[in-house]
DNA sequence: GGGAAGGGTGAGCAAGCGCTTAGCGGCACT
DNA sequence: AGTGCCGCTAAGCGCTTGCTCACCCTTCCC
């Protein structure tokens, strides 16, 4: 993804300054890591000196919130739409892996933050976060049952399946690498192939 | 896994001190992560000083490398044993997928330092671990290939399928509860055949 | 033209970091 | 009993960290 797209992912975030620095935490956030990363670096990446970020944000945590917050919020409703969409078990359960995973790997660097740096937000940010994760989860989960319930789906274990399928789609924000050979949507189309085998009745 | 579980699983290492100071860097970095966790926190939770710590190994990264080390040594022999077995393409990949995350789920507390703290390494280290991680992916490469060959397999994309089950497994570390209601041995199993599932030929 | 407001800076504080050093106690060996 | 050594500690050094504060521009309204 250019510098440009990275921008305009974070288009609804005011003012100009307060977004820059956004853009700027989340390279550097998922190059090095929450922890590893300063303020001052974050500050320096968006043009400006480390006081001007506190302007924005009351801290670095709730810069990380925030990256979190519209990540979550991004990938629930994703889900959720896929969920709600017309067609049969299978055909939902593809489009929601399809479009989880081509987020993961065109975000990858939002996908590391979101996914790999729960731990490091504040109490009560975490439990708001968690709560929307629990939401994601139900979402794939409802699908799959509706699989099951319409024979479409031969799964002995629904929530683990479930548990299984999002592991999936999220740890390609790890290995994803934009340098790399394969597009988000040709990852995209092999991964909701290769998870409508884990669920298929074999017939 | 109890804490003299863990003591042992590190038994190699000597003296007694020193095991317990990886022992202390395992629990800490997998709760915290390596750049959130202080050398004075390992130091103690080891029952030593913080200066302890700098007689057995040179530096924190040292302790990072040497956990990572001995993670990804164990990951690659099961691997290839697995690989090396007698039996069937499918008998063998179900037989590493199991033990894989077995392993994963067991010692996630490792797993995850193995799998998320790469990054963290010195570059020399880092070079030296990326050599065993793709001998492992070559591990799993070969097998899938020769589910192929013997047709027993149907898989259009080996290095994407590759790419997938490794990483289905690898997450198990990230997710994966010890306080939870499934097992490692549970989730090996699930694992073992949901990975089958989306390498088999449909007949 | 004067004052308020908001986005910005340079300098720097208090705290915590990785790591070092001087020295201490107990053990093995003579 | 004396000596050397090894595992360890108390103290602390030099540096970086997240964050603050006093002040400065520019813009806007009256």
């Amino acid at each position: 993804m250019s510098a440009e797209a990275a921008i305009q992912a974070w288009g609804e975030i005011t003012p100009d300054a307060a977004r820059r620095l956004v853009v700027a935490a989340v390279e550097a956030f998922a190059e090095r890591g929450y922890h590893a990363t300063t303020t001052r670096d974050i500050a320096s990446r968006a043009g400006m000196s480390p006081a001007a970020l506190y302007i924005h944000y009351k801290t670095k945590e709730e810069l990380l919130y925030q990256i979190s917050k519209v990540g979550h919020v991004r990938s629930l409703a994703m889900l959720e739409e896929a969920r709600d969409a017309e067609g049969t078990a299978a055909e939902r359960l593809a489009a929601a892996v399809r479009a989880f995973v081509r987020w993961h790997a065109e975000h990858h660097t939002t996908g590391r933050i979101v996914q790999y740096e729960l731990g490091a937000l504040a109490e009560e940010h975490f439990a708001e976060i968690v709560v929307m994760r629990r939401q994601s989860e139900e979402a794939i989960r409802s699908v799959i049952r509706d699989g099951v319930a319409a024979g479409e789906f031969d799964v002995a274990d629904v929530s683990g399946t479930t548990l299984a399928v999002l592991s999936l789609c999220i740890d390609v924000a790890r290995w994803f690498n934009p340098a790399g050979h394969r597009t988000p949507d040709e990852v995209g189309e092999l991964y909701a192939d290769l998870v409508l085998r884990m669920v298929r009745r074999a017939d």
